[in-house]
DNA sequence: TTAGGGATAGCC
DNA sequence: GGCTATCCCTAA
């Protein structure tokens, strides 16, 4: 089930996800539940990319690399990138001699077999069919020649040896690492971290963010390549007094002008505080487990990074709101108007009040009747498709781990919604079913062999064993299928 | 981590 | 719709 979430935010929280060091699972869990940003191609090669380090990060290479640069030599050559990097190409035939040549290691019937599989499925299948389909863009001469080497080895076991020793002079690992760091290189930061940077750097800019400044603050993108977030756009944010007090909701829209379609809509940031208010939209709620709280962490950290560049862009607004929140009763006395102003002015700060921020990968949606009643217009008014987000849990330690409490803005305290077991059963519904694969005659063959030599029930022995051909497979995947096998 | 039951996708 | 293969959940 995907979220209803803005894509564009969901981009924002993609792109910022894909270059933090979390967990993988935790980061596909996000982009399944996340609504599909297909048409960013530049998003996909990031997400590729961090495939690639995960699959690298043991020091090792594997197969699923080849695949993983292939997907990316597509998205290349859907994007009209004539200009294959050397370093792809390296990195290509250097994974692949290397997933191939490692079966020569071994002199035993098994290695023989895996050998010639290898062969079979690498460099028959993988690199005759990209020269068939006369796909250059991960074909070089030096692939040609290995692949010439590398079948000649499989009639003629007499050089296997030099074979072997030959590979061994290829650092596979460190190809793909520098390929890697190329790409990654040319891509750049991601949209979040490129406002971070534009707030540390420009003071100018801290002023205008927040408040009703028509004033743009530039921020140059350093990602030639990356077409998707255009080379050069600029910030406004706009706050909407009106709603901020009337509803007791801290609103804000931003926009990104000049940016390229879809980069222009607008991000709500509510307070957590939803007593009483006329919830019109859908509501997600993520789940309070470790892999959700470091995710949260993550978001939290960047938006400290925010938050320490913004003294108090609103001291205007501050006073403004206080006039005017004053004539609201409060139960909470802990919550001051200067609160208001903060969050509605600073999606940053918003984040320590318990407001939601929508690049901090909220899940939360809520529509406020206040807002759409609002009879002040804001110049970045909202837009159509644009959603409310709310965070409940993230901010909980926000206000309490501030680096300086007494810097005026006591934060009221967000507070956790019970999640209704009708909730919970939509959570658990969030996790999709995997692809249905049919295992192939040689993950078959694979698998028997396997059982042979470790035993049945040392299912994730077996899969450790021969990751190579168990693409995708889990150790209950491989007890299954043996389960089915066998009956 | 594994085993087993149940759910679901894919095929006929 | 029924059957089979694959995937998922959960108890041990």
């Amino acid at each position: 089930m995907d979220v209803d979430i803005d894509v564009d935010i969901a981009r924002w929280i993609l792109e910022f996800l894909v270059r933090q060091p979390l967990d993988d699972r935790i980061v596909s869990s996000l982009i399944s539940i996340l609504p599909p940003t297909n048409e960013n191609s530049g998003l996909k090669k990031s997400l590729l990319l961090r495939r690639i380090e995960s699959e690298i990060s043991a020091g090792s290479v594997s197969e699923k690399i080849l695949d993983i640069l292939e997907q990316i030599e597509e998205l290349d050559f859907q994007d009209k990138i004539k200009q294959h990097s050397d370093l792809i190409k390296a990195a290509y035939c250097s994974v692949a001699v290397a997933c191939t040549a490692k079966f020569l290691n071994d002199k035993d019937v098994d290695s023989k077999f895996r050998y010639f599989d290898a062969v079979r499925r690498i460099w028959r299948g993988r690199v005759c069919k990209m020269e068939n389909a006369e796909k250059v863009g991960l074909i070089s001469e030096e692939l040609k020649s290995w692949k010439d080497e590398l079948e000649a080895a499989v009639w003629d076991e007499s050089i296997w040896d030099s074979v072997l020793q030959k590979s061994k002079g290829l650092d596979a690992v460190g190809a793909v690492r520098l390929y890697v760091r190329e790409e990654k290189d040319d891509i750049g930061p991601s949209f979040l971290e490129l406002v971070a940077e534009a707030l540390r750097a420009d003071d100018k800019l801290k002023g205008i963010l927040g408040f009703k400044g028509t004033h743009g603050g530039a921020i140059q993108s350093s990602g030639p390549r990356d077409a998707n977030r255009g080379g050069c756009f600029s910030i406004h944010v706009e706050v909407q007094r009106a709603n901020v007090v009337s509803g007791r909701k801290h609103v804000a829209s931003k926009r990104i002008r000049g940016a390229p379609s879809g980069m222009s809509r607008g991000a709500k940031i509510i307070d957590g505080d939803t007593s009483g208010a006329d919830i019109s939209g859908k509501t997600f709620d993520l789940p309070s487990t470790p892999e959700v709280h470091e995710v949260q962490e993550a978001l939290k950290s960047s938006s400290l990074d925010l938050k320490a560049v913004v003294k108090d862009p609103l001291p205007d607004a501050l006073n403004i709101a206080d006039t005017v929140v004053s004539s609201i009763e409060r139960k909470d006395a802990g919550k001051q108007p200067v609160e208001e102003n903060h969050v509605g002015a600073n999606p940053s700060i918003a984040e320590s009040s318990g407001a939601v921020q929508a690049n901090e990968g909220t899940l939360g949606n809520h529509c406020s009747e206040h807002q759409k009643d609002a009879p002040r217009q804001s110049l970045m008014a909202r837009s159509s498709t644009a959603r409310t987000f709310e965070w409940d849990d993230s901010v909980d330690a926000l206000a309490g781990d501030s680096p300086n409490p007494g810097n005026g803005v006591q934060l009221p305290s967000p507070k956790r919604r019970v999640v209704s077991p009708l909730k919970k059963y939509e959570i658990n519904n969030m996790k999709k079913r995997r692809k249905f694969k049919r295992w192939s005659t040689s993950e078959e063959e694979t698998l028997r062999i396997g059982v042979e030599k470790y035993g049945r029930g040392n299912w994730k022995v077996i899969l450790n064993a021969y990751r190579d051909v168990f693409d995708e497979r889990t150790e209950v995947d491989l007890k299954d299928k043996w389960r089915n096998l066998t009956r």
